[in-house]
DNA sequence: CCTACCGATCGGTAGG
DNA sequence: CCTACCGATCGGTAGG
């Protein structure tokens, strides 16, 4: 923990073994795991790759520790999330944005977060299960009661929209530099799709009756 | 040109190189294409890595091949799409319908055209402009008429729309696996998936009006 | 935190 | 289509 210019030109003030978490982000939602040399990553933080390995035994440990650390910051964000979901005048508006504001404040935490689906299907699929089903389950319950009182359409399919939209969000930031490039304008792109992404979520759950109600 | 069993099992009638480019593409979809070496990729096919290196002369040439195969059978299939958006009776259906069967019937489809948008952000922007600008101008005028006639909704960003919607059917294919493992049953969760994709489509397109007297 | 080093595997070539 | 082989780089270890 000391104060100094690193190679890299960038002052640190950060303990060593999380400038090194945070390089492997980076480098992993950039290249991917198996596009990524431990050499890589030690050189950006600007130690060897023997130094590395005192931090993170195994190329494998460190992969886990950026995960998890991704997931655990996920985990103390939900509060707040379910919270704008269950409570408030646009309970809806505050539950998407505090999704789409998680991934869209740090695009490489989709990107990462996609890759290791990609890469790790079964791995991730527990993952999600640990950290999703808890308020899966609640938004889905949420989702039938509105069946009930007119608010959301009857056809829906709660789970498979529950996860449509969070697969839409997190994968339309991920590949927003891809298909963000195709709009006609060369300005944010991301607030556009994000806005639009808001607007599909929203058109899609709620009855027209219901939306000429709350907003008009 | 031979037909005889291959040291994995399976009866050749296929030219090398083509099986060659079918190994790939499941790899690559697979594990990545850093994560491949093509010693596994000649092994599957049968053959030894340099006689791999005669049909393509380098890993890239063979990656760009598999990518190309890809855009050369989304173009064969494009007229049909193009035909079912601007005719016949239930044309949206038949729209998002043909795009979602496209990647459903090979979901290696899906998992590789994802990977190579996060591995190579710039070509893929670049491809996705050829293979998909053409399309996206007509649809977005379509939307924009729609909108004219009252059949579609007002607050629609018709670029962003499409784009978000092409980018929902891909991704939520190539993640199924994992998010529709979440689901409760454990039963088909592609058809599933797959018509809630097609019902959030619908719902955030159309005035409830216009789907009032078509759908009832 | 470092230097020095390990065996394994990578993409690719020579030559037939 | 093969065997034999190349330099480079990989993740990881020994030892200080």
């Amino acid at each position: 923990m000391v104060d100094i210019f690193l190679p890299n030109g960038r002052e640190s003030h950060l303990e060593v073994s999380e400038q090194i978490l945070n390089v492997a982000n980076k480098l992993f939602a950039e290249r991917g795991y198996e596009g990524t040399s431990l050499s890589a990553i030690a050189d950006e933080v600007g130690i060897r790759k023997p130094s590395l390995l005192y931090h993170y035994s195994s190329k494998d440990t460190l992969r886990q520790a950026v995960l998890a650390r991704l997931m655990e910051h996920w985990q103390s964000v939900l509060p707040r999330i379910l919270e704008a979901a269950t409570s408030g005048d646009d309970r809806f508006e505050s539950l998407v944005g505090e999704v789409v504001n998680f991934f869209a404040e740090d695009l490489d935490r989709a990107r990462l977060l996609y890759r290791e689906i990609l890469d790790r299907p079964e791995e991730l699929r527990d993952q999600m299960r640990a950290f999703l089903s808890p308020w899966l389950t609640i938004l889905a319950d949420y989702i039938r009661n509105g069946k009930q009182d007119g608010s959301v359409r009857p056809d829906i399919d709660p789970e498979a929209y529950i996860l449509s939209v969070i697969q839409m969000i997190v994968g339309g930031l991920a590949t927003n530099n891809v298909f963000g490039a195709l709009f006609d304008g060369t300005d944010a792109p991301i607030e556009r799709q994000a806005a639009e992404l808001t607007r599909i979520a929203r058109a899609s759950l709620f009855t027209s009756e219901y939306l000429a109600k709350r907003y008009t």
